[in-house]
DNA sequence: CTACTTCTGTTGCCTAAACAACATAGGAGC
DNA sequence: GCTCCTATGTTGTTTAGGCAACAGAAGTAG
């Protein structure tokens, strides 16, 4: 919530952004390969050419990697579909909610079911991001109490998407966002502000 | 001849290993897309994402880069063909010449007549490479005078290399190897010791 | 129970890489 | 001639990563 700031992540340490790039990648292969449970640290540590030691200075276990990871995937997703998030807009709003159908619901078919243990962390790691973005984007228009409009916001678009996911995959996702895109709107202009 | 032996190399710390390998590959890139000249330091540091310092602590110049990519991707092809490379016997030796004869051949194949003026650093890196392999082999036999066998040895692989890229592209390396075996190993067993 | 193994966190020391700053050298344009 | 711009090497300082070693946890075999 503090760390992770959209920024401040590009002009990060090549070195850190590269260590964690590679862990990111080897934990991927293994979870194709192996399933969560049987990675160990050293597995990720030895695929990636880092030692086991810079694991820990970087994650505190297995799972913050995972959290981690989930995290970087769905801002990939989001990174391919605005161009520019740094500003509110109704196009980028929209964007935001295509951005979580597509990638929840490719989650649900491209995994084991096996993996569906980790949907909590998804939904979580979700929503937060959602969080920032929209909470960034309230703060420099300057609205009233921007937390609680981009807590409701988020919820909104994820329990949205996971209906979508569920009801309506016969609907393109760009058509089901058009469709609930006033909703989520109303939580972020009801109140303008000065 | 000293500091790139074969054993050494692969027991480096990790991120020189890294580095080197990040460098080489942007260059190999740039070179397909912009051509020798036209490639600065600062382009391969900036595609590799490596700092220019750190190419200075590597490389004098790009010249060396060059050098040391016709190095490493001809050690890569013995690697593929040699699962054992350290010790004598005719098959490795007879490897070793289908190895120079289809690196060079691919060279001339690929690369656009552009890139010929590479030539004598490349045939420079692949004699020095054979040398260093050959000579490692007459030690641990215990030759005498291994150094003039393994300057002979070498040469005549090259130049019976070039021989069959120019003339004899129709015979395959292997059976060309096969043929030329008796020839290049007279001159690593005329003289036993002890 | 003990002994053996493997993975986990953690530490201190050392080295490689990042970074910023500098002086220098060579065009390109005027 | 001159300035502007860009690439080259080089340096000193800071930071991240490599490495070896440790104690502890958990499992397994004897």
């Amino acid at each position: 919530m503090l760390s992770n700031s959209y920024q401040e992540f590009e002009k990060l340490d090549p070195r850190v952004k590269r260590t964690r790039q590679m862990l990111d990648q080897a934990f991927l292969q293994l979870l194709a390969e192996k399933g969560f449970d049987a990675i160990s640290v050293q597995d990720v540590t030895a695929r990636a050419g880092v030692n086991r030691a810079t694991f820990y200075a970087h994650f505190p276990d297995k799972f913050a990697l995972l959290d981690y990871s989930i995290r970087e995937s769905f801002r990939e997703e989001i990174k391919k579909r605005m161009l520019q998030s740094c500003h509110f807009s109704m196009e980028n709003l929209r964007h935001l909610i295509v951005a979580v159908c597509e990638f929840t619901g490719n989650l649900s078919a491209h995994c084991v079911p096996a993996q569906r243990q980790f949907e909590p962390l998804v939904e979580n790691q979700i929503k937060g991001q959602l969080y920032e973005i929209i909470l960034m984007w309230l703060k420099s228009e300057q609205a009233n109490s921007p937390e609680t409009s981009a807590t409701a916001a988020s919820w909104a678009i994820y329990g949205l998407a996971m209906q979508w996911n569920r009801e309506k995959k016969n609907q393109s996702a760009e058509s089901f966002a058009d469709e609930v895109l006033p909703l989520v709107a109303a939580n972020l202009t009801l109140r303008q502000p000065v």
